[in-house]
DNA sequence: CAGTTTATTGAGAATGAGTTTCAAGAACAT
DNA sequence: ATGTTCTTGAAACTCATTCTCAATAAACTG
């Protein structure tokens, strides 16, 4: 997976030393960080970059597809790298904490959906929000 | 299915005449209007009716589970009486109409999928965004 | 390269949805 | 009626996000 910095040098898209400490933290991040989590981190590496280079450097990026915009009705928004393959997320309502998950079915019937209603499915969002069972798979 | 003032005067909730305005513009919805839409409509009965107090009776109301407070990630949140049956959204991305539908298979995948996470689904949300194609069985 | 245009920047002001504060007014309980 | 509790409108406030603007940095042009 090609760095933001690479995808955006490869599109020829202008990457100035904002763009680059913001783009840095979004290539760093394995989490799903809201715009001032960004900010913060973008910091560390040039402590100049203003609150404003950063939302403006996300809503650069969303329009140019190199990250998603994600809204978990937090009344704020969370990105993550678009290169990421498509996923869903699950809400773990007892700590926060997003997990992605797959499933080839719910892709297809997602589709399958859209199209009995008469439309072209331009793209999707399924969230589970849940508490993790007693006896779960996957532990803690 | 009964009013939204009657469910409160059933279940002893009070429901005073700045609450009534704003739960009878509820009720006459068939849309999915946001805070200030429901403001908007509930002065229409009565003009006295706040701002804060919309508010305050959409928290209440979600509280109760009366009502159902959605999110299609424009910012802001919208509200669809809770009496009516689950169902998921649609958005039609040419006209931004928000459509209903239902899915039984939908509904069991995603049960199934959080079991096999280890998590015990407490609600879920699945929302399409496609364009209504040319050929489309319900028309326009 | 000097000069000009165009894009991007940081700081701070502005916006907009939603919440809180507070004193006044209802509703309720005795 | 009296005191207690709840709800109200108005206005102040919060917080995420966007906008404004003068300054700077890049990208063109000759």
């Amino acid at each position: 997976m090609y760095s933001l910095a690479d995808v955006c040098r490869r599109r020829r898209l202008r990457i100035t030393s904002a763009r680059m400490s913001i783009v840095r933290a979004l290539d760093e991040a394995d989490d799903h960080p809201d715009a001032l989590t960004v900010h913060r981190r973008a910091r560390k590496h040039d402590p100049r970059v203003s609150q404003a280079s950063v939302y403006r450097t996300l809503k650069w990026l969303v329009e140019h597809g190199l990250i998603k915009k994600l809204d978990f009705g937090e009344g704020r928004f969370r990105y993550e790298n678009a290169q990421k393959p498509h996923h869903n997320h699950l809400v773990d309502l007892g700590t926060g904490e997003i997990l992605e998950f797959n499933d080839e079915d719910l892709e297809m019937l997602a589709q399958s959906i859209s199209k009995r209603l008469g439309f072209v499915l331009s793209h999707h969002r399924v969230d589970l929000f849940g508490y993790r069972s007693l006896s779960s798979p996957i532990g803690k």
